[in-house]
DNA sequence: TCATTTTACTTCAAATTTTGAAGTAAGTTG
DNA sequence: CAACTTACTTCAAAATTTGAAGTAAAATGA
């Protein structure tokens, strides 16, 4: 019994796909002690998918409310983004592909604009001149920074003590994991 | 400098906006050691709203793989997405969009789609007739159940020991946070 | 060496998804 | 019962994403 709930993400008593983790009791009373979970409740793939739509969402709006507060008008969260992909570093069209799982003619469509609205600068690598090389402007970078300072305060509110990091930290993790599994059974059947 | 540390998401060392939780030794070898982690590496706000991106784009691209090998031409992800939201349940269109924070004109878009392919059926609240009630078809479960049966492949892969379901865990409440608290901030400001 | 293939991207058109404004019909309230 | 609110729907436009086809440069191999 143990190795099917372990193996196939049985549902027991409340966990009804398309419930809240809030609606788990086990789930939150473990979290305060600081032990093992009893497994009386399985988080399934789907779940996860469904929660991460949802907060990912979220997140959009956000992103595009802050945007609109910082007054950017010439593009969008998607292409906000692609430049907090970008980050401090110069990379090729290639190596932001990597970074985001985006398709090919998405990016080249958003650092188009992005090339437009001076977010960013492009330039052929002398090595290869196939590969533009991309690199954030005076602007780019301070719409990052803009950005990452309005994201300061989430920080504060998410991670007020080490036990909000632990988790935090799990989540990006498990996340990573979810990432892999999911990309290479894309790729190569599961 | 600690309080610092977690209050800021200061990024250390191997810490760049951008860069992969496997890179970071410090979270993978807490991983396997079940001990507290050691906080030289804290995950940002943004790290993990970019990592959700990601993962976000990966699903839905699996599921699309899945829906056409399953043969569904008539819908898409995203109305498989709000299939596997209804669940089992007779619901509201109002009930639905507080499932998945979608927009109402969306899901009376989705909606439509969905009961034009034989879906889900809709029928007017007795007590209340501008409420639409919501149920998954026979073809509609179908769908749903054969999704979650692809699905189960990824919950044995994912879930392989009490320590994955753990993290899932960890990762899916996490998550139901962040949502609350980026669905907060979009609503009263932070 | 030079034809062929591969890589690294771009372009464009079409499909999909999302938004926002405006509408409708049914309930609710003063 | 007039005015307001709720629960949705419709429609058009915008944003995002896909996929097929193209271009130019680099790598390969006979």
């Amino acid at each position: 019994m143990i190795q099917k709930l372990l193996h196939e993400g049985v549902e027991v008593e409340t966990s009804i796909d398309g419930y809240y983790a809030a609606d788990f009791p086990e789930i939150t009373a473990e979290k305060q002690g600081h032990r093992h979970p009893v497994h009386t409740v399985v988080v399934t793939h789907f779940e996860l998918a469904r929660m991460i739509e949802r907060v990912n969402r979220r997140f959009a709006s956000l992103l595009r409310t802050e945007m609109t507060k910082l007054g950017i008008e010439d593009v969008g969260p998607a292409q906000a983004m692609v430049l907090m992909a970008i980050g401090d570093v110069e990379l090729s069209v290639g190596e932001l592909l990597d970074r985001g799982h985006y398709v090919g003619s998405n990016i080249s469509y958003y650092l188009k604009q992005l090339a437009d609205g001076g977010y960013i600068d492009r330039v052929a690598s002398q090595r290869d001149k196939r590969s533009a090389r991309i690199r954030l402007t005076e602007k780019g970078e301070q719409l990052c920074a803009n950005l990452r300072d309005a994201g300061g305060a989430y920080n504060r509110v998410l991670a007020r003590d080490a036990d909000d990091l632990r988790n935090l930290e799990i989540a990006f993790q498990t996340l990573h994991r979810l990432e892999l599994v999911w990309g290479n059974a894309a790729r190569y059947g599961i």
